[in-house]
DNA sequence: TCGCTTTGATTGTGT
DNA sequence: ATCAAAGCGA
């Protein structure tokens, strides 16, 4: 294994805190899987003292899989690691949730103040709205259109990452709206705790509670001697304290990261953290790894000049050897059709000419044989890739990417993929854990896990339906309250709540003692066949045909089975565990792992989601102002820098080939809209990109246009698409405001200007309340 | 009191 | 265009 001089420093760095600044496929998974390699074989290490931190699951995953290879281990990757005395690898969240199961088998948590039993639940982003619209609606008689449950989300979310327990909310209340805030996060919290559940943002908010204990901390600084953590540059300050803490004893840290692909700041990330590293060790070794081993010159060009347009990027520079040169391609469609036309002919289009010539893929030879060189020194792991497969050669479906802004916008990709027959797939979360059915299913058995969730049961005891409506649940809900009970309880007496007619009460016991044999079945039955006893008990797939067509009823039985399927991977493990870890996969992993590993398809993402992985030929979909950069984003300069970033990961996954597509016209929203051409694109150097030649005959049979110009039969087709639907957002005239300025926001009212630099504004809506704003783009008036 | 129809928001990224 | 919540009839 050849590593260059900087990763081979890495990779010798142990026992000493070490900063890795690494660039866009500059190899550093490969030189953290080296490191540990060493320090496993070479340093005599004991390899469950070593903890990997990873950002997303797919890269604990592939990490996990790349050092089992190394250590001549082969093994399922899903199953816990401890036992075979392996390193501890995952996301921040996988983690902590081991380590809290871990911790209340040991410690009695109650001295610690700490309201968490064994059998916690995570309540994903859905549960956690639901119950704090039930605590601002129903426990404080709020008006939900003043309060949002969203927002209130918001603050309190805000408030945990910035390690401010509910108790001391109070300290931070300094508006009327947070002053509610208060009172709806200690109810929740109550709630909460009443549940037994945690939401993703306590799982790390408790875990650093926990860890400021001084006997438990020791305990796990000498189980985790050695800590790496991946992406640093999107950790939030809780993540950076839990980190902190464990790594002061022994201060065996090494955490790799790089601030411009900081993405995540609206998960509170920080990229601070990275940037101040030597503060809190100022003894640590700094490598930098500036190569990239996988881009073309141009893209590489390219990505650098847009990042730089940010002000508060660090001076540095990705280099490559790799002089061969494709220029960027732009298509500049008419209309979203088109766009997503254009895209799936060029895949189709490309297939058919890789097929019948292979040679003339061969032109770049001479950057073909060294690529191939590197690419088989240093990741010998990866299977033998034969010749005609090699790095350079685009021949798959699956060599292809589609990334986009935001997860809705695969639609009419999709679309224009499937009229092409050509195969996809699209990576998203909500394709699997989110549908309905799964849904229910999963409900049932949280529910069946932890019996004192209020939030689960609610969902699920009228699913499917059992005539048990809102009524009946306020009733059952004021005696949960008046009793102080648990739900389970109050269920079980329900012939005593004299508030209930018959009808309901048999129709709530009759689901009461479903529930209790299914709690039954569970402490003898597996995940798997456990669902499929409930399964059959509900007579679920009556329950779907009658709620849905046949079709749709059938496909939905797929998933169920599919679920089914991903259940059998905890057989081996005994029954109530084998549910409880179940659960916790279901909670924290987010898209189902490929099964069809040999299959070929094109693979559909969001720029986030992509950050990991890399691809031959790259597509950056609706790069147009107000998508790409969001809508969102445009007002303040710090967001803008971020979704330039954005675009900086975008384009640095791409190896070979990158287009970059706009449409001039769209349908979204049931409305017409035009966008103007992302700044991004602008920001890219002329020469290094070009324009994808469009024909005209082509055109007319793709387009939408043609339909819809049977409608206006009059009008041309270039005069139609030049008229505009919807008015062009205006920008305000910056020379027009001055310092003192009275101004008008639509959202916030009324207030000053305090400080003015060029288009730059700080304009203060309250005493405490300054914000900085682009007065150019932001929505604000002169009064 | 439940279930169906209409209305109104919604779509920013994801552990 | 799509989905959840409010409004209305049985």
């Amino acid at each position: 294994m050849h590593l260059n001089e900087k990763q081979e420093l890495a990779k010798n760095t142990i026992n000493w805190p070490l900063l890795i600044i690494a660039w866009a496929w500059s190899w550093k998974t490969a030189t953290l899987t080296a490191r540990v390699e060493h320090m496993i074989k070479e340093v005599w290490i004991n390899p469950a003292e070593i903890l990997c931190v990873t950002f997303t699951n797919k890269a604990a995953k592939e990490m996990r899989e790349r050092i089992w290879k190394r250590l001549w281990i082969h093994i399922d990757n899903n199953i816990y690691r401890q036992k075979w005395n392996l390193p501890l690898i995952g996301t921040f969240h996988s983690i902590w949730v081991y380590l809290l199961k871990d911790v209340l088998n040991k410690y009695d948590l109650s001295e610690l103040w700490i309201n968490l039993k064994k059998d916690f639940i995570i309540y994903d982003e859905d549960d956690k709205l639901k119950l704090l619209k039930w605590i601002i609606t129903v426990d404080l008689q709020l008006d939900e259109k003043q309060f949002p449950a969203r927002q209130i989300a918001y603050y309190i979310s805000e408030a945990k990452n910035s390690w401010l327990a509910a108790k001391d909310y109070v300290w931070a209340v300094d508006s009327f709206i947070k002053e509610k805030v208060s009172q709806v996060y200690n109810i929740y919290e109550k709630k909460m705790s009443e549940n037994n559940a945690l939401d993703f943002d306590d799982i790390l908010f408790k875990t650093l509670q926990i860890l400021k204990n001084h006997t438990i901390l020791d305990y796990y600084q000498e189980k985790y001697k050695y800590i790496m953590v991946d992406e640093y540059q999107d950790t939030n300050m809780v993540q950076y304290q839990i980190i902190k803490l464990l790594a002061s004893k022994y201060r065996n840290l090494a955490v790799v990261g790089d601030d411009w692909q900081s993405i995540y700041s609206w998960r509170w990330a920080d990229m601070r953290n990275i940037i101040n590293f030597k503060r809190d060790y100022s003894e640590a070794v700094v490598v930098k790894l500036e190569q990239n081993y996988r881009s073309t010159k141009c893209i590489i060009d390219a990505a650098n000049c847009v990042v730089k347009n940010n002000k508060t990027a660090l001076e540095k520079t990705l280099w490559t050897e790799n002089e061969s040169w494709e220029k960027i391609i732009f298509i500049d469609a008419p209309d979203d059709k088109l766009e997503a036309s254009i895209i799936a002919k060029i895949i189709e289009e490309k297939m058919n000419k890789n097929v019948i010539s292979s040679e003339w893929i061969w032109v770049d030879k001479s950057v073909e044989e060294t690529n191939y060189a590197l690419n088989n020194s240093i990741e010998n792991s990866k299977e033998q890739i034969s010749p005609f497969q090699s790095e350079w050669q685009i021949s798959k479906y699956s060599d292809n990417l589609i990334l986009y802004r935001t997860n809705w916008q695969s639609r009419q990709i999709e679309e224009a993929l499937l009229s092409k027959w050509i195969p996809y797939k699209v990576v998203w979360w909500l394709k699997f854990y989110d549908r309905k059915e799964v849904k229910d299913i999963i409900w049932y058995l949280k529910a069946i896990f932890n019996p004192n969730d209020v939030i689960g049961f609610k969902r699920i005891i009228n699913t499917p339906s059992r005539k048990i409506g809102s009524r009946t649940l306020e009733v059952l809900d004021i005696y949960k309250n008046n009793f102080s009970l648990p739900y389970f309880q109050i269920l079980e007496n329900v012939e005593e709540i004299d508030d209930l007619n018959n009808w309901a009460k048999s129709a709530v016991k009759w689901f009461f003692n479903l529930m209790l044999n299914f709690r039954e079945v569970a402490k003898r039955t597996e995940v798997a066949d456990l669902i499929q006893h409930i399964v059959d008990k509900l007579d679920y797939k009556t329950y779907l045909i009658d709620e849905f067509w046949t079709e749709e009823a059938e496909w939905k039985m797929d998933n169920i089975k599919e679920l089914i399927n991903l259940a059998t991977n905890y057989n081996w493990l005994w029954p109530t565990e084998s549910l409880s870890q179940f659960l916790e996969e279901v909670a924290l992993i987010s898209d189902l792992d490929s099964v069809e590993n040999d299959a070929d398809y094109v693979t559909l993402m969001t720029i986030h989601t992509s950050k990991w992985l890399e691809q031959k030929r790259v597509f950056i979909a609706w790069v147009e102002e107000s998508i790409f950069p969001h809508i969102r984003s445009l007002e303040s300069e710090k967001e803008l820098e971020e979704e330039r970033r954005l675009m900086y990961v975008a384009m640095t996954r791409a190896k070979k080939e990158l287009y970059i597509s706009r449409a001039i016209e769209r349908f979204y929203f049931g409305n017409y809209v035009r966008n103007i051409v992302s700044r991004f694109i602008k920001e890219i150097p002329k020469e290094l990109i070009e324009d994808y030649k469009m024909e005209i005959s082509n055109f007319w049979l793709w387009s939408s246009f043609w339909i819809n110009l049977k409608d206006s039969e009059t009008i041309l087709w270039w005069q139609w698409f030049s008229i505009p639907k919807i008015k062009v957002k205006e920008f305000n005239d910056v020379s027009t405001f001055s310092l003192w300025d009275r101004v008008n926001h639509h959202k916030f009212g009324n207030w000053i200007i305090t400080s003015l630099s060029g288009e730059l504004a700080e304009i203060a809506f309250s005493e405490k309340w300054i914000v900085k704003m682009n007065i150019k783009i932001a929505p604000i008036k002169k009064i």
